[in-house]
DNA sequence: CCTATAGCCTGACGGC
DNA sequence: TGCCGTCAGGCTATAG
């Protein structure tokens, strides 16, 4: 799941649902999922608190504490939020339990073990000691900065569009998409693209990521020539009807229609 | 500096 | 049914 858009919308959950309530009880169940601080030390920053505010960078949920401290979420592969009431909804994969005094219950769950949490001061300087590059819909991208971060480099369009370094939080589902949209064939080397087409694939990536965020971020109600719910095998165009193939781009599954994105020479 | 790869972790799925 | 390999919306350390 956990792409710029799905953090979005965990973002949008957690200002509708968990501003302002005092935090009570904190729960962390795994220690795989914390980063450099013990469950003691996430605990004590927690509890007694709220939460005051949030934002995000990426694929990093931010949240603002009355303390002036930050709990930052990373979602790895199959990390989401989920708030509720009754401890029946509690799951084995929830590796941080968060208790309101409302007596609601916010949940991190993440199967898999890849996210991992943080208990920072400074988010400017997470950020930048991370070596993220700007947010991929954030304000601080422009054109020119594209061209430049994209210019010489060999690797194929796909894996430097989810270099988190270069631009922060496009992954491998949304530069599918991205690339779609574009027309481009994703093995393109980044640094051979002409004007057109880094103009072409500048203007999707903003298009196709707040498009995602319209739609909360669930394939099933994207436009109809989206390629995201055909991106399988045995999968078809939704523009030409051709079958959808496959390919491995630096360990990653890449999905794209041989009609629509055709190599250049 | 840049790029590609293995490893981290758990679970679902298909083939034999 | 069991076992095996592969795959999965990510990041990091490491090697070339």
């Amino acid at each position: 799941m956990p792409e710029l858009p799905d953090v979005e919308i965990f973002k949008q959950y957690l200002n509708a649902t968990s501003l302002h309530h005092k935090i009570e009880a904190v729960e962390a169940r795994s220690r795989d999922v914390l980063a450099d601080l013990s469950s003691a030390e996430l605990k004590k920053g927690l509890q007694g608190h709220n939460f005051k505010s949030t934002c995000r960078h990426g694929k990093y949920l931010f949240a603002a504490l009355d303390n002036e401290k930050w709990l930052v979420l990373h979602f790895g592969m199959t990390g989401f939020l989920k708030y509720f009431k009754k401890m029946e909804e509690d799951s084995p994969h929830d590796r941080l339990l968060i208790s309101f005094a409302n007596g609601y219950h916010l949940a991190y769950d993440c199967q898999r073990k890849l996210g991992k949490i943080y208990l920072i001061e400074d988010s400017k300087k997470f950020v930048k000691e991370k070596g993220l590059g700007p947010d991929a819909l954030g304000p601080n991208l422009n054109f020119k900065f594209f061209v430049e971060a994209l210019g010489n480099r060999r690797a194929a369009v796909k894996s430097t569009l989810m270099n988190q370094k270069i631009l922060a939080g496009i992954g491998n589902i949304y530069s599918d998409e991205i690339l779609f949209q574009a027309g481009i064939y994703p093995k393109t080397k980044a640094g051979q693209l002409d004007k057109q087409s880094l103009q072409t694939l500048f203007k999707e990536i903003n298009k196709v990521l707040s498009t995602a965020i319209e739609h909360r971020a669930d394939p099933e109600k994207f436009p109809a020539s989206y390629i995201i719910p055909h991106r399988h095998s045995n999968g078809n165009c939704p523009k030409c009807g051709e079958k959808i193939v496959r390919l491995k781009i630096s360990g990653r599954s890449a999905y794209y229609c041989p009609q629509c994105q055709s190599q250049k020479e």
